[in-house]
DNA sequence: GTCTATAGGCTGATAGAC
DNA sequence: GTCTATCAGCCTATAGAC
């Protein structure tokens, strides 16, 4: 029965070059400038075909999306290595505005794109608990991180959903207003992402009076 | 003379009538959404007509841009009665988040769309120091509430922009995240909101070390 | 499986008649 | 000043031939 596989094995690699064309395009036109058309030409086969392995544009985006949030958790990973707690959120949070300034389209794919791509990619879990979930994967990340951090007394964390979205929602703003507008900002985006991390996490510090055994609070 | 003024008049309110209707199509479908066709059905001219008037669609977003600046700042000038310098920022950033919540379609335009219409805005001023500077106005609200509460000792910034710019791409990302992927985010947007501006002020207050004659540090 | 051809849209902008 | 007509281009998606 190896024509069947053959069959198979082929049809899998031309959906995986119609993904990596796409790549190529979103990459460094963003997703607005990826078309069916331009998708075509780079694989050297009609539009139409295209539409045989997904079902339209959006399916495509979809597919991307999913790839582009492991690229982020790759960004964030290493900030596991490091021990204090603290530091180490800070370090997600570099981590992750190093994955928007280093792959802008990406980013904008994910976390600035009016289609909600993100949103399938989440859902996917919360129905059908996805094995396959690297949009929820990379929030829990921060979640697990700030949890960590609150139970060691390192910070002030009663809800650490809120805390970690406080967290994410901040850095965005930084990384997205630097994608958007660059110009209009004075300072560095690197120095905005420091003040950010350090200056939110100093206001989660624990108060001198509720220090909770096992911490130590620093200045 | 008064044929002449009369022209002028009538030009001018056509022009009106031109912004007020582009107005209402990105306040409804965003700036993506507006064309020069829908604005000439809604003024029931043609669309070449539009080009008399405008040099192109660009300069129609530029002015509506500017106009939004005005409207944004309504939003954040009542924060000036409140006399404690840290919850007066903080109340600069409950009225900025508010605007974006109320008027997404604004927001978007002035910081959430690629085409830079808001560096003009700005640029006007760097150059020639434009009396209407709308966008540089708004930013330097915020500079100022900055620079009042660490001249009180009611906080610490040694670089009054790098702070000002702090809160503010914060605040942006909460509303920016809010205004694409609402979905995603398990928090509501008001919590968000209140909690980065009060984590963000909390980690800007003086230690208890260095306070300044003048402030009294709140727990 | 893949193609060509095309339907059926949309867009910004302009030339030239009135 | 305003129009119509049009250029020149873009798009997604599909029907039907091969």
């Amino acid at each position: 029965m190896g024509i069947a596989e053959r069959k198979e094995r082929q049809r899998a690699e031309l959906r995986e070059q119609i993904l990596a064309a796409a790549r190529r395009i979103v990459l460094d036109e963003g997703f607005a400038g990826l078309t069916m058309r331009k998708i075509a030409d780079a694989i050297e086969y009609s539009a139409a075909t295209i539409y045989l392995y997904f079902e339209n544009r959006e399916a495509i985006g979809l597919q991307l999306c999913r790839e582009s949030f492991e690229h982020l958790v790759g960004y964030m990973a290493p900030a596991m290595q490091v021990a204090d707690p603290r530091d180490r959120l800070i370090a997600i949070g570099r981590g992750y505005a190093r994955f928007g300034f280093e792959h802008p389209e990406e980013y904008k794919l994910l976390f600035m794109t009016d289609s909600a791509f993100m949103e399938p990619v989440f859902a996917a879990e919360k129905q059908l608990d996805d094995v396959d979930d690297p949009g929820g994967r990379a929030f829990q990340f921060v979640v697990d991180a700030v949890q960590t951090a609150a139970d060691a007394g390192a910070i002030v964390a009663t809800d650490s959903e809120l805390i970690a979205e406080t967290l994410w929602t901040a850095v965005h703003g930084v990384v997205s207003l630097t994608l958007t507008c660059r110009e209009v900002l004075v300072s560095s985006a690197d120095a905005l992402v420091e003040t950010v991390c350090t200056t939110l996490l100093r206001g989660l510090a624990p108060a001198s009076g509720d220090v909770t055994p096992g911490s130590r609070s620093t200045s």
